[in-house]
DNA sequence: ATAGCTGCAAATGCTTTGCAAGGCC
DNA sequence: GGCCTTGCAAAGCATTTGCAGCTAT
C-alpha cells in the first residue's frame, strides 16, 4: 500500500524543527531521513515521491528541502552552478563528485583529513569547509 | 585615453590558444590578464570592459571566459548555484568566500596543506580538487 | 480561529543558443 | 574567401515568489 504512516521518531522531528507533520512533508522527510545517507536534487526527490504516490508539487518540494536545510536538517552541496544536492549527512565530511555521472560521493571522514586551517581573514568566521574531489 | 593596445605578450598568449586576438577578446584579455589575479563573474566582467569604452556584448562575455577555461587560461569556481566565477589564478590553490559580500579570495598556497588523498573510486581519477572556506 | 502550508503559474536570474552580419588571416 | 567571432534577442533551466485556498493545532 501506498499510504505513509506518521512514523513518531519523524513526527518529533519536525516539530523540533518547529515544521508541521503535513502529509506532504511527512512523505518527504520519510524519503530523506529513512533510507541512511542520500544525495538528492530537488527533480530527483520530487520524481520519488511522486513514485511513491503522494502528490506534492515542485515548489513545495523546494520549500521544504530549504526549510530542512535551516533546521539543520540536511545540508547543501553546490556542485554546478545550476544544480543544488541536499546532503542527509550533516556531519563534517567531504564530498567525491562523479563528472560523468553527476553523482556525489561521500568520502569517509577518516580518509581525507585537512591539515590546520588557514589564517582566516580579519573579523571573519568560519561557516563551512566544502571538500569537493572532482574525478571522472 | 581609451584605446586599447594589442599587447604583443597577449596576442601570443591567444595564438598559442588558438583564439584569434579580436577587438573584444583583446579587451577582456587585458582586464583578465594584465592585473594579477581576479575573480569575476561575467557580469563583472562585462562592466568592466564596457567601463573601459569598448562595446562587447555579454554573450561575448560568457563565450570568451569559456574559451579561455578550455584553454587553461581561466579556472572556473563555482560557489553558489547560480553564479559562477572565474579565477585569473590557474594554479592549484583553496579559496575563502565571503559570504555577506559574495567575493573570493585566494588562500595562500603553503596556508592550507591537504593530507593523503583518499582512495578513488574505482576506475576513476582525480580532474581537481576543490576547497572553499565559508567565512562571514 | 489562525498561523502555517501547499499548489499553481508566473516571474526571476544566470547562462546558452541560433543565426545573420562582421572581422581576421 | 573562408572561417571564426560577434551581437542581439530568444530560449533554457533551475529556482523563487505571489497569492488564493487548504490544514494542522
Amino acid at each position: 500500500m501506498n499510504t505513509i504512516r506518521p512514523y513518531t521518531q519523524i513526527i518529533d522531528r519536525l516539530k523540533a524543527a518547529k515544521l508541521r507533520p503535513t502529509r506532504q512533508r511527512l512523505a518527504l522527510s520519510k524519503l530523506l531521513f529513512e533510507r541512511g545517507d542520500r544525495h538528492v536534487t530537488a527533480e530527483q526527490l520530487h520524481a520519488d515521491v511522486m513514485a511513491a504516490g503522494i502528490k506534492v508539487s515542485l515548489a513545495t518540494v523546494y520549500n521544504n528541502l530549504h526549510q530542512f536545510t535551516g533546521a539543520g536538517l540536511l545540508r547543501e552541496v553546490v556542485v554546478d552552478s545550476g544544480r543544488s544536492y541536499f546532503d542527509t549527512n550533516t556531519t563534517s565530511h567531504f564530498h567525491f563528485f562523479h563528472e560523468a555521472s553527476g553523482e556525489l560521493e561521500d568520502i569517509p571522514v577518516d580518509d581525507l583529513v585537512l591539515g590546520a586551517l588557514p589564517k582566516l581573514p580579519k573579523n571573519t568566521s568560519v561557516k563551512r569547509v566544502d571538500v569537493i574531489i572532482r574525478v571522472r
